[in-house]
DNA sequence: AATGGACAGTTACATTTGTGACCAACAGTG
DNA sequence: CACTGTTGGTCACAAATGTAACTGTCCATT
């Protein structure tokens, strides 16, 4: 009978690995801010976009309409960003980090930049070529072509 | 203000890719057989050691006891596996393949292997690059020293 | 302007997953 | 043997996520 090693499997791996770095990662923003995945995209997002609607968050971050209204709710809820409406579209709302959240991803963004770089660096010669086909994966999974259909 | 840009951090890249290669994947075994990610791991994870019991399954395919508890049912409902209780330990049960599972599990494998080649295949020369970085990756992220500590 | 389709965002409901309690069986100690 | 702690597996409940319907708005056509 033809076999499989699971463990081998590419798919099996990416997951994986993709988990355990971002259990890992949690260690960064977990203990002291208590965010969850949706929410921590969603505050990268407008910190690196300073406004944006609900809708776009969803696109750049590969998230599903719900799950980012949720986040964007628990947020609010936190201060740590405001709504107000649009005047060109009165359907949506323009979200922007508040002081408050401001001040977080301030405190969060060096600490995942280390993470990441710290993880980079245990890759050594490697990390270049990681990277590299990472950026092919991407590609070839249609991931660009699908811009936020991951929505999982 | 310190900023970093999401769709280049790594944790975030590599959700984003095992999902999507994930997604694809479920096109091998979703149209035909219907089946869920557990419900593939457990499968594959029998079909490749012939006869295990539940903890062992979720050791090796990293998945917490009661998400391969549930599997388990879902297979043993389609008639895919059976149980026999252990005679060494009397707590566990035995797990194999029907011959209806087997059956599956030698028309599923061959294209998950083909799926796979298909993704090495497009990434080219970097194909060995990539899984020599991901084994390294694996190690970083201490998943060997986990064993099956994912279980999410 | 009135009609109808598309679209941003929320909500309700269904499904999946995680958490903790639980049961029966083991294993060691006295 | 009891007694205690641990372990394989299940179950009930809680939390997260996906799906689909719905609301209000836009926009194109009439």
């Amino acid at each position: 009978m033809a076999k499989l090693q699971l463990e081998a499997f590419l798919p099996y791996r990416l997951n994986r690995i993709a988990a355990a770095v971002s259990q890992d990662f949690r260690s960064v923003y977990g203990p002291h801010h208590d965010l969850t995945i949706p929410e921590w995209r969603v505050l990268a997002t407008l910190g690196q976009f300073e406004a944006m609607s609900a809708k776009a968050i969803g696109r750049h971050s590969a998230m599903h309409k719900t799950k980012v209204s949720r986040a964007v709710r628990a947020l609010e809820e936190r201060r740590w960003l405001r709504r107000r409406p649009s005047d060109e579209d009165r359907r949506e709302e323009i979200l922007t980090l508040t002081s408050q959240g401001e001040k977080a991803y301030r405190q969060i963004v060096p600490k995942a930049l280390a993470f990441e770089r710290r993880l980079l660096d245990q890759l050594g010669p490697k990390a270049g070529l990681l990277l590299e086909a990472l950026e092919h994966l991407e590609i070839i999974a249609k991931i660009a072509a699908r811009d936020g259909s991951d929505q999982t």
